[in-house]
DNA sequence: TATATTACCTATAGAATTACTAGGTAAATA
DNA sequence: TATTTACCTAGTAATTCTATAGGTAATATA
């Protein structure tokens, strides 16, 4: 498993928001409905969305969320990267890991450097506009 | 993660009975040594590699486990999946997992699944020959 | 001003998975 | 018979995932 639900619910999220509604802001209540989505988990993702500017926020009654950019110009990657923390495939070439002391000699690390930067061209390389188009 | 460490030291358990003799019988303690792997752990990868006849396995002195095939016959993507149970990239594609309410109107699920096929034609593109060769 | 509605914040907890350990039995060789 | 190996079942510690609980702060409306 590369992605959690918290990535792939964030995803959802921001393609709700692209379907329903870029002209006015949207509760969290409405979304975790619609979406099937544990209300008080979906705060901490929107929390995170909210945070690293994805999303416009605004309290009170008529507030809620909203995107603040055209659906082009949100990778899948920066979405998944923000939400999971980072994409690597292995604990080998995660951010946080120590370097293995085996690095230099591993056969199979540059495999592993090379699946990761496969998948992170593969996700940058869709926005939230690819999502809806037909396949 | 998509690998975790039971996949990635079979791999590299399998590259050590390229490098270290194809024509002899090695036991699994000086695998473990050689490569810091627990030993017991490292039993149970052992056994899934012998039971899917990967490997040979000869009890007693002189025992040990050894490939039955040349490197070039052994995909990574099939060492993976064998020791993984399987590499999907979300739970939405998982094998085990219950079909997904949403999956007819999903619209990111044609994305995972395009990924879950580019990462299975990556690995089953690699062989243990290939993990050896100068990158 | 009071009330309802929304976002925002910190902390905790249950479930699942990962990574490993313990303690044996069975087979082969010397 | 002793040693060396694989093979087997079970348990457990650590970590991560997936939430839940219980509040506070900001905004709009009556």
């Amino acid at each position: 498993m590369i992605v959690s639900t918290k990535g792939r619910y964030a995803l959802r999220v921001m393609v709700y928001f692209v379907l329903n509604g870029a002209d006015h802001y949207i509760p969290l209540k409405e979304i975790a409905e619609a979406e099937g989505i544990s209300q008080k988990y979906l705060e901490s993702i929107m929390s995170t969305l909210s945070k690293a500017g994805f999303v416009d926020a605004v309290h009170g009654k008529g507030g809620g969320y909203r995107l603040n950019r055209s659906p082009e110009e949100y990778t899948v990657g920066s979405i998944l990267k923000l939400t999971e923390g980072d994409l690597h495939t292995v604990s080998c070439t995660s951010q946080g890991a120590a370097a293995c002391s085996r690095s230099t000699c591993c056969h199979t690390l540059p495999m592993w450097e090379k699946l990761d930067n496969m998948v992170d061209e593969f996700f940058e390389g869709i926005t939230l506009a690819d999502l809806l188009k037909d396949q």
